[in-house]
DNA sequence: GTATCCTTTCCTGGTT
DNA sequence: AAACCAGGAAAGGATA
Protein backbone atom coordinates (compact mmCIF):
# COMPACT_ATOMS: atom_id res chain seq x y z
CA UNK A 1 0.00 0.00 0.00
CA UNK A 2 1.36 3.14 -1.11
CA UNK A 3 -0.14 5.02 1.30
CA UNK A 4 1.69 3.15 4.30
CA UNK A 5 4.61 3.85 2.67
CA UNK A 6 3.94 7.68 2.78
CA UNK A 7 3.16 6.88 6.45
CA UNK A 8 6.20 5.57 7.17
CA UNK A 9 8.25 8.26 5.43
CA UNK A 10 6.53 10.67 7.55
CA UNK A 11 7.33 8.63 10.42
CA UNK A 12 10.74 8.42 10.16
CA UNK A 13 11.10 11.76 8.89
CA UNK A 14 9.06 13.32 11.99
CA UNK A 15 10.32 10.67 14.28
CA UNK A 16 14.07 12.11 13.54
CA UNK A 17 12.80 15.62 13.05
CA UNK A 18 11.46 14.98 16.60
CA UNK A 19 14.49 13.33 18.52
CA UNK A 20 17.32 14.46 17.35
CA UNK A 21 16.35 17.81 17.13
CA UNK A 22 20.71 18.65 16.94
CA UNK A 23 21.76 17.47 13.58
CA UNK A 24 22.83 13.43 14.95
CA UNK A 25 25.52 11.98 14.00
CA UNK A 26 24.09 8.73 12.68
CA UNK A 27 26.21 8.86 9.50
CA UNK A 28 29.33 9.02 11.46
CA UNK A 29 28.89 6.04 13.30
CA UNK A 30 31.03 2.97 11.77
CA UNK A 31 29.27 0.01 10.85
CA UNK A 32 29.29 -1.90 13.57
CA UNK A 33 30.51 -5.32 12.04
CA UNK A 34 33.53 -3.03 11.82
CA UNK A 35 34.55 -2.22 15.17
CA UNK A 36 36.69 -4.83 17.07
CA UNK A 37 37.42 -5.13 20.88
CA UNK A 38 39.60 -2.56 20.15
CA UNK A 39 37.25 -0.04 18.67
CA UNK A 40 34.79 -1.28 21.56
CA UNK A 41 37.65 0.03 24.34
CA UNK A 42 38.39 3.45 22.27
CA UNK A 43 34.26 4.31 21.48
CA UNK A 44 34.23 3.44 25.56
CA UNK A 45 36.73 5.68 26.82
CA UNK A 46 35.34 8.78 23.80
CA UNK A 47 32.00 8.32 24.41
CA UNK A 48 29.36 11.00 22.33
CA UNK A 49 27.58 13.03 24.47
CA UNK A 50 24.46 13.08 22.83
CA UNK A 51 22.48 15.84 25.50
CA UNK A 52 24.73 18.44 26.17
CA UNK A 53 26.73 19.20 23.40
CA UNK A 54 25.94 20.39 20.03
CA UNK A 55 25.28 16.89 18.36
CA UNK A 56 23.46 14.56 19.97
CA UNK A 57 24.50 10.81 19.72
CA UNK A 58 23.43 8.45 16.89
CA UNK A 59 20.89 6.47 18.73
CA UNK A 60 19.09 9.23 20.33
CA UNK A 61 16.61 9.78 17.80
CA UNK A 62 15.56 5.68 17.44
CA UNK A 63 14.11 3.52 19.31
CA UNK A 64 16.47 1.01 21.16
CA UNK A 65 14.71 -1.94 19.17
CA UNK A 66 15.81 -0.47 16.27
CA UNK A 67 19.69 0.06 17.09
CA UNK A 68 22.64 -1.30 15.53
CA UNK A 69 25.37 -2.65 17.60
CA UNK A 70 27.44 0.76 16.84
CA UNK A 71 24.73 2.75 18.45
CA UNK A 72 24.17 0.30 21.07
CA UNK A 73 28.03 0.67 21.69
CA UNK A 74 27.40 4.44 21.43
CA UNK A 75 24.82 4.17 23.90
CA UNK A 76 26.29 2.27 26.69
CA UNK A 77 29.32 4.50 26.24
CA UNK A 78 27.40 7.35 26.89
CA UNK A 79 26.04 5.75 30.25
CA UNK A 80 29.46 4.96 31.15
CA UNK A 81 30.53 8.47 31.29
CA UNK A 82 26.95 9.45 32.49
CA UNK A 83 27.46 7.07 35.43
CA UNK A 84 31.18 7.64 36.01
CA UNK A 85 31.51 4.26 35.75
CA UNK A 86 35.02 2.62 35.39
CA UNK A 87 34.73 1.18 31.55
CA UNK A 88 37.70 -0.77 32.07
CA UNK A 89 35.39 -3.63 34.65
CA UNK A 90 33.07 -4.43 31.47
CA UNK A 91 33.52 -7.66 29.31
CA UNK A 92 33.99 -5.79 26.13
CA UNK A 93 33.54 -9.29 24.37
CA UNK A 94 29.71 -9.40 24.91
CA UNK A 95 28.75 -5.79 24.40
CA UNK A 96 28.48 -7.01 20.49
CA UNK A 97 24.96 -6.28 20.12
CA UNK A 98 22.58 -4.95 18.45
CA UNK A 99 19.51 -3.21 19.74
CA UNK A 100 17.46 -6.22 19.71
CA UNK A 101 19.19 -8.36 21.41
CA UNK A 102 20.25 -5.47 24.25
CA UNK A 103 16.17 -5.40 24.95
CA UNK A 104 16.30 -9.38 25.18
CA UNK A 105 18.56 -8.73 28.00
CA UNK A 106 17.38 -9.78 31.35
CA UNK A 107 18.64 -7.17 34.59
CA UNK A 108 20.77 -10.51 35.11
CA UNK A 109 22.38 -10.12 31.75
CA UNK A 110 23.41 -6.93 31.77
CA UNK A 111 24.54 -6.67 35.37
CA UNK A 112 26.92 -9.75 34.59
CA UNK A 113 28.23 -8.01 31.12
CA UNK A 114 28.34 -4.24 32.94
CA UNK A 115 28.42 -5.31 36.30
CA UNK A 116 26.94 -2.71 39.17
CA UNK A 117 25.62 -0.14 35.60
CA UNK A 118 23.92 -3.39 34.59
CA UNK A 119 20.81 -2.08 36.59
CA UNK A 120 21.08 1.70 35.34
CA UNK A 121 21.17 0.46 31.62
CA UNK A 122 18.14 -1.95 32.42
CA UNK A 123 15.97 1.29 33.86
CA UNK A 124 17.29 3.15 31.33
CA UNK A 125 16.66 1.30 28.35
CA UNK A 126 13.11 0.83 30.00
CA UNK A 127 12.85 4.40 29.83
CA UNK A 128 13.65 4.68 26.40
CA UNK A 129 11.54 1.88 25.22
CA UNK A 130 8.34 2.79 26.76
CA UNK A 131 8.92 6.41 25.84
CA UNK A 132 8.80 6.24 21.94
CA UNK A 133 5.49 4.56 20.82
CA UNK A 134 3.69 7.01 22.90
CA UNK A 135 5.44 10.04 21.73
CA UNK A 136 4.88 9.67 18.08
CA UNK A 137 2.16 7.51 18.64
CA UNK A 138 -0.75 9.90 18.24
CA UNK A 139 1.07 10.99 15.07
CA UNK A 140 0.94 7.78 13.98
CA UNK A 141 -3.44 7.32 14.93
CA UNK A 142 -3.69 10.05 12.80
CA UNK A 143 -1.85 9.13 10.21
CA UNK A 144 -2.87 5.41 9.98
CA UNK A 145 -6.60 5.96 10.18
CA UNK A 146 -6.65 8.76 8.00
CA UNK A 147 -4.17 6.74 5.54
CA UNK A 148 -7.54 4.47 5.32
CA UNK A 149 -9.97 7.70 4.46
CA UNK A 150 -8.26 9.55 2.67
CA UNK A 151 -8.89 9.68 -0.98
CA UNK A 152 -9.72 13.04 -2.51
CA UNK A 153 -7.09 15.09 -2.94
CA UNK A 154 -7.72 17.98 -0.36
CA UNK A 155 -8.55 21.22 -2.54
CA UNK A 156 -6.72 24.68 -2.67
CA UNK A 157 -4.85 24.58 0.70
CA UNK A 158 -3.77 28.21 0.97
CA UNK A 159 -0.42 29.34 0.71
CA UNK A 160 2.67 27.19 1.64
CA UNK A 161 6.18 28.38 1.80
CA UNK A 162 7.81 25.31 2.30
CA UNK A 163 11.05 25.91 0.57
CA UNK A 164 11.96 22.31 0.53
CA UNK A 165 11.32 19.34 -1.54
CA UNK A 166 11.25 17.37 1.45
CA UNK A 167 8.98 19.95 3.44
CA UNK A 168 6.51 19.61 0.10
CA UNK A 169 6.34 16.13 0.68
CA UNK A 170 5.96 16.30 4.72
CA UNK A 171 3.28 18.87 4.02
CA UNK A 172 1.71 16.80 1.74
CA UNK A 173 1.48 13.89 3.97
CA UNK A 174 0.28 15.88 6.92
CA UNK A 175 -2.01 17.57 4.91
CA UNK A 176 -3.76 14.08 4.19
CA UNK A 177 -3.05 12.73 7.41
CA UNK A 178 -4.68 15.59 9.86
CA UNK A 179 -8.69 16.52 9.99
CA UNK A 180 -6.79 19.65 11.16
CA UNK A 181 -5.45 20.99 8.37
CA UNK A 182 -6.32 23.97 6.88
CA UNK A 183 -8.51 22.56 3.97
CA UNK A 184 -9.08 18.74 5.12
CA UNK A 185 -11.68 19.13 7.44
CA UNK A 186 -14.56 17.17 5.60
CA UNK A 187 -12.14 15.59 3.05
CA UNK A 188 -12.74 12.10 4.80
CA UNK A 189 -14.84 10.62 7.06
CA UNK A 190 -13.56 8.70 10.11
CA UNK A 191 -12.55 5.93 9.56
CA UNK A 192 -14.06 3.37 12.33
CA UNK A 193 -11.28 3.87 14.61
CA UNK A 194 -10.97 7.43 14.86
CA UNK A 195 -13.50 7.55 17.41
CA UNK A 196 -10.84 9.97 19.99
CA UNK A 197 -13.05 12.88 19.21
CA UNK A 198 -16.63 14.00 19.13
CA UNK A 199 -17.97 17.46 19.45
CA UNK A 200 -19.96 16.18 23.04
CA UNK A 201 -18.86 17.54 26.03
CA UNK A 202 -18.92 20.90 26.85
CA UNK A 203 -19.93 21.66 23.39
CA UNK A 204 -17.93 25.10 22.88
CA UNK A 205 -16.09 23.81 19.55
CA UNK A 206 -19.45 24.58 17.77
CA UNK A 207 -19.49 26.74 14.26
CA UNK A 208 -17.86 29.37 14.85
CA UNK A 209 -16.65 31.74 11.99
CA UNK A 210 -13.47 33.52 12.87
CA UNK A 211 -12.73 36.44 12.03
CA UNK A 212 -9.94 37.22 10.17
CA UNK A 213 -7.83 38.31 13.11
CA UNK A 214 -6.26 34.86 13.74
CA UNK A 215 -8.88 34.09 15.15
CA UNK A 216 -9.31 30.43 15.85
CA UNK A 217 -11.07 27.59 14.41
CA UNK A 218 -11.69 28.79 11.04
CA UNK A 219 -12.52 25.35 9.59
CA UNK A 220 -13.49 23.29 12.77
CA UNK A 221 -16.54 24.48 12.20
CA UNK A 222 -19.81 22.35 10.94
CA UNK A 223 -18.44 19.32 8.79
CA UNK A 224 -16.36 18.05 11.88
CA UNK A 225 -19.36 17.40 13.97
CA UNK A 226 -19.53 14.97 11.53
CA UNK A 227 -15.53 14.54 11.07
CA UNK A 228 -15.58 13.04 14.81
CA UNK A 229 -19.24 11.96 15.25
CA UNK A 230 -18.81 8.97 16.08
CA UNK A 231 -19.45 5.47 17.07
CA UNK A 232 -20.74 5.44 20.59
CA UNK A 233 -17.88 7.77 22.47
CA UNK A 234 -20.44 10.79 22.43
CA UNK A 235 -22.79 8.58 24.09
CA UNK A 236 -20.26 7.45 26.55
CA UNK A 237 -19.57 11.17 27.92
CA UNK A 238 -23.18 12.22 27.99
CA UNK A 239 -23.80 11.42 31.50
CA UNK A 240 -24.70 14.28 33.93
CA UNK A 241 -24.36 16.72 31.45
CA UNK A 242 -27.83 17.68 32.90
CA UNK A 243 -29.19 21.51 32.20
CA UNK A 244 -29.27 23.37 35.10
CA UNK A 245 -26.66 23.43 37.18
CA UNK A 246 -24.38 21.36 37.92
CA UNK A 247 -21.07 20.57 40.97
CA UNK A 248 -18.15 22.32 40.47
CA UNK A 249 -15.26 20.34 39.95
CA UNK A 250 -14.06 17.95 37.51
CA UNK A 251 -17.27 15.02 38.01
CA UNK A 252 -17.09 11.77 38.30
CA UNK A 253 -15.76 9.07 35.93
CA UNK A 254 -17.66 7.51 33.62
CA UNK A 255 -20.14 4.66 34.93
CA UNK A 256 -19.12 1.34 34.41
CA UNK A 257 -20.99 0.36 31.38
CA UNK A 258 -19.22 4.06 29.72
CA UNK A 259 -15.93 2.73 30.86
CA UNK A 260 -16.75 -0.76 29.19
CA UNK A 261 -17.01 1.87 25.99
CA UNK A 262 -14.10 3.65 26.36
CA UNK A 263 -11.89 0.62 26.84
CA UNK A 264 -12.63 -1.45 24.13
CA UNK A 265 -10.58 1.50 22.15
CA UNK A 266 -7.89 1.92 24.83
CA UNK A 267 -4.40 0.76 24.49
CA UNK A 268 -4.02 -1.48 27.48
CA UNK A 269 -0.93 0.58 28.96
CA UNK A 270 -1.93 4.54 29.82
CA UNK A 271 1.84 5.61 28.52
CA UNK A 272 3.37 8.35 29.96
CA UNK A 273 2.72 11.23 27.48
CA UNK A 274 4.18 14.66 27.51
CA UNK A 275 3.36 17.69 28.62
CA UNK A 276 0.50 20.49 27.59
CA UNK A 277 3.69 22.74 26.83
CA UNK A 278 6.12 20.24 25.19
CA UNK A 279 3.31 19.25 22.75
CA UNK A 280 2.26 22.90 22.06
CA UNK A 281 6.13 23.29 21.87
CA UNK A 282 6.46 20.41 19.37
CA UNK A 283 3.77 21.48 17.01
CA UNK A 284 5.61 24.89 16.90
CA UNK A 285 8.75 23.61 16.33
CA UNK A 286 7.97 21.66 13.19
CA UNK A 287 6.46 23.89 10.62
CA UNK A 288 5.43 21.04 8.38
CA UNK A 289 2.98 19.97 10.65
CA UNK A 290 2.06 23.11 13.09
CA UNK A 291 1.26 24.83 9.57
CA UNK A 292 -2.33 26.72 10.44
CA UNK A 293 -2.37 25.00 13.55
CA UNK A 294 -0.16 27.50 15.72
CA UNK A 295 2.85 30.59 14.67
CA UNK A 296 5.55 31.54 16.20
CA UNK A 297 4.91 35.65 16.86
CA UNK A 298 8.50 36.04 17.99
CA UNK A 299 10.99 32.78 18.03
CA UNK A 300 13.37 34.50 20.15
CA UNK A 301 11.32 35.37 22.92
CA UNK A 302 9.00 32.61 22.33
CA UNK A 303 6.28 34.20 22.04
CA UNK A 304 3.68 32.09 20.13
CA UNK A 305 -0.13 32.25 18.98
CA UNK A 306 -2.86 29.77 18.54
CA UNK A 307 -4.26 30.61 14.97
CA UNK A 308 -6.80 27.17 15.35
CA UNK A 309 -7.47 27.13 18.96
CA UNK A 310 -9.94 24.57 18.62
CA UNK A 311 -8.51 22.35 16.04
CA UNK A 312 -5.01 22.35 18.26
CA UNK A 313 -7.64 21.72 21.58
CA UNK A 314 -8.69 18.73 19.36
CA UNK A 315 -5.27 17.49 18.75
CA UNK A 316 -4.81 17.29 22.27
CA UNK A 317 -7.60 15.39 23.48
CA UNK A 318 -6.61 13.15 20.31
CA UNK A 319 -3.41 12.88 22.18
CA UNK A 320 -5.22 12.54 25.59
CA UNK A 321 -7.93 10.18 24.70
CA UNK A 322 -10.21 12.36 25.79
CA UNK A 323 -12.61 13.42 23.17
CA UNK A 324 -14.12 16.10 24.46
CA UNK A 325 -11.13 18.39 24.71
CA UNK A 326 -11.73 22.13 24.32
CA UNK A 327 -9.30 25.53 23.74
CA UNK A 328 -11.28 26.76 26.65
CA UNK A 329 -9.83 23.78 28.95
CA UNK A 330 -6.50 23.23 27.43
CA UNK A 331 -5.58 27.40 28.10
CA UNK A 332 -7.16 26.66 31.21
CA UNK A 333 -4.30 24.19 31.77
CA UNK A 334 -2.04 26.87 29.92
CA UNK A 335 -3.12 29.36 32.88
CA UNK A 336 -1.64 27.07 35.44
CA UNK A 337 1.60 27.01 33.47
CA UNK A 338 1.74 30.63 34.75
CA UNK A 339 2.56 30.39 38.48
CA UNK A 340 5.34 27.60 37.12
CA UNK A 341 7.19 30.08 34.56
CA UNK A 342 6.59 27.59 31.68
CA UNK A 343 4.70 30.38 30.41
CA UNK A 344 4.44 33.59 30.72
CA UNK A 345 1.59 35.94 30.40
CA UNK A 346 1.44 37.83 27.05
CA UNK A 347 -0.54 40.97 28.26
CA UNK A 348 -3.99 42.45 26.18
CA UNK A 349 -3.21 39.85 23.10
CA UNK A 350 -5.71 37.07 22.22
CA UNK A 351 -4.69 33.53 22.35
CA UNK A 352 -0.75 34.45 22.25
CA UNK A 353 1.16 32.91 25.00
CA UNK A 354 4.92 33.15 25.86
CA UNK A 355 7.49 30.49 26.71
CA UNK A 356 8.65 31.15 30.28
CA UNK A 357 12.19 30.45 32.02
CA UNK A 358 10.91 26.78 33.15
CA UNK A 359 10.12 25.63 29.58
CA UNK A 360 13.00 24.28 27.06
CA UNK A 361 13.31 22.89 23.73
CA UNK A 362 11.95 25.45 21.88
CA UNK A 363 14.80 28.14 21.19
CA UNK A 364 16.97 27.71 18.20
CA UNK A 365 19.68 27.05 19.83
CA UNK A 366 17.99 23.94 20.95
CA UNK A 367 16.57 22.79 17.82
CA UNK A 368 19.13 22.73 15.13
CA UNK A 369 17.84 21.89 12.30
CA UNK A 370 18.00 18.46 11.09
CA UNK A 371 16.08 19.78 7.54
CA UNK A 372 19.20 21.06 6.54
C1' DG B 1 -1.85 3.23 50.36
C1' DT B 2 -0.69 7.95 50.13
C1' DA B 3 1.06 12.21 48.34
C1' DT B 4 1.92 14.87 44.59
C1' DC B 5 1.89 16.49 39.99
C1' DC B 6 -0.49 17.56 35.97
C1' DT B 7 -4.16 18.16 34.03
C1' DT B 8 -9.46 18.19 33.23
C1' DT B 9 -13.85 19.99 34.03
C1' DC B 10 -16.91 23.47 35.45
C1' DC B 11 -17.81 27.87 36.94
C1' DT B 12 -18.16 33.12 37.60
C1' DG B 13 -16.95 37.27 36.07
C1' DG B 14 -14.32 40.38 33.20
C1' DT B 15 -12.45 41.97 28.56
C1' DT B 16 -12.04 42.35 23.58
C1' DA C 1 -22.99 38.23 21.24
C1' DA C 2 -19.26 35.46 20.83
C1' DA C 3 -14.77 34.39 21.85
C1' DC C 4 -11.38 34.80 24.87
C1' DC C 5 -9.02 35.56 29.48
C1' DA C 6 -8.42 34.91 34.51
C1' DG C 7 -8.47 32.16 38.16
C1' DG C 8 -11.04 29.36 41.99
C1' DA C 9 -12.58 24.81 43.05
C1' DA C 10 -12.78 20.00 42.82
C1' DA C 11 -11.80 15.83 40.82
C1' DG C 12 -9.15 12.08 37.94
C1' DG C 13 -5.09 9.56 36.43
C1' DA C 14 -0.35 8.59 36.58
C1' DT C 15 3.57 8.33 39.09
C1' DA C 16 6.83 8.63 43.03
Amino acid sequence: MAATCEISNVFSNYFSTMYSSEDPTLASVPPAAALGADDLALALSSPQMPLEGAEKASWSGEQPQLWSKAQVLDWVSYQVEKHKYDASTIDLSRCDMDGAALCRCAPEELRLVFGPLGDQLYSQLWDLTSSFPDELGWIMELLEKDSMTLQEPLGDQGPFEQGSPFAQEMLEDYRQASPFYPGSVGAGAPSPGSSEVSTTGTGTSQSSHASDSGGSDVDLDAPDTKLFSGDGLPDCKKGDLKHGKRKRGRPRKLSKESRECMESKKNKHAPRGTHLWEFIRDILIHPELNEGLMKWENRQEGVFKFLRSEAVAQLWGQKKKNSSMTYEKLSRAMRYYYKREILERVDGRRLVYKFGKNSSGWKEGEVAGRRN
